[in-house]
DNA sequence: AATACCAACAGTCATTCTCT
DNA sequence: AGAGAATGACTGTTGGTATT
């Protein structure tokens, strides 16, 4: 038995994907993603606008998607990979291309970022660090040998955007060791919601959009009979897309909402149920 | 699909230190 | 001496990816 009736669950979905996912771009991702990216405006056009730029898509793979993995509580490591960053173009951005024609991007960020966290006594964790690092340069240096510009995110972009699927893109990113199936579909959803590119993307490939995270998890069968505790995540991920879908909600704006709730609104797993029959019963703003 | 891994984190409990 | 604070060793949990 789902916790919540077909209704409430409509107007779960709708409030989730409509205004928790507008606050969670305007107060979360696109001030966080400003602050890794270090420019000073934070709305959805100056975060596309600095996107553009090889520099600035690398340093939001960098700091914010690279280590978003485990909570939030991962914050030093990506911290240290910027400043490794900062460290192997001595501080000047425009080194960036110089840096990837090099061809020793991998090695040299490495080798910075061993250093960074020795100076700052961590350990470097070698196993799930480095070739996650190695991996990135090494995607922006094969980017660049191709277009001479190396840029992770717009090329990432317009694949999807020529093909309208999501799914070969998802293969190529997941493959860097380090970023799994969490972490590559939320970087995808990501850039799916800041784009618009929803609709117009296969709906065979919604699952790859939905990261699914504990939170995920927890709220997946208050809303469905088709998913109990121990679902596997991606079949999670399945249903969920399905079923905004028959809802006519934007499941990556759902997913958006969600995590808005986890981690600004109510932060303790505990209280999501009674958060969302507050939710279902209140009237929408 | 199940299992192994990993470092950080959070508790627990015992020991040592410090102050009155 | 004794109460309480600080330190430290040990243990289990967590949330992700890798491996099979």
């Amino acid at each position: 038995m789902a916790t919540f009736t077909p209704y409430e669950v409509s107007i779960i979905l709708s409030r989730l994907s409509g205004e928790k996912a507008d606050r969670f771009q305007k107060e979360v991702l696109y001030p966080q993603l400003a602050r890794t990216m270090r420019i000073s405006g934070t709305s959805s056009q100056e975060v596309r606008e600095a996107l553009a730029d090889a520099y600035y898509a690398f340093r939001a793979m960098l700091g914010y998607y690279a280590f978003a993995k485990r909570g939030n509580d991962r914050a030093e490591y990506s911290a240290f990979a910027l400043q490794a960053l900062d460290r192997t173009l001595k501080g000047k951005k425009e080194n960036f291309s110089t840096l990837l024609a090099s061809g020793s991007a991998p090695q040299q960020l490495w080798e910075a970022f061993v250093q960074v966290c020795q100076e700052n006594q961590r350990k470097v964790n070698e196993q799930l660090n480095r070739e996650l690092i190695e991996g990135l340069a090494e995607f922006a240096t094969r980017i660049y040998q191709e277009d001479e510009i190396g840029n992770i995110w717009t090329t990432i972009h317009q694949a999807i955007v020529r093909s309208g699927r999501v799914e070969p893109i998802y293969q190529q990113i997941t493959e860097i060791r380090g970023i799994g199936p969490k972490v590559g579909s939320l970087l995808l959803r990501d850039m799916v919601a800041l784009y618009e590119l929803e609709p117009s993307i296969d709906a065979a490939d919604y699952h790859y959009l939905q990261p699914v995270d504990t939170w995920i998890r927890r709220i997946g069968p208050m809303l469905t009979d088709e998913l109990n505790n121990d679902s596997a995540d991606w079949i999670i991920a399945g249903k969920l897309s399905k079923l905004c879908r028959r809802n006519r909600v934007s499941g990556v704006r759902f997913n958006q909402g969600v995590q808005y709730l986890a981690i600004v609104e109510v932060r303790k797993l505990e209280q999501l149920k009674d958060y969302l029959r507050q939710l279902a019963q209140s009237t929408p703003a």
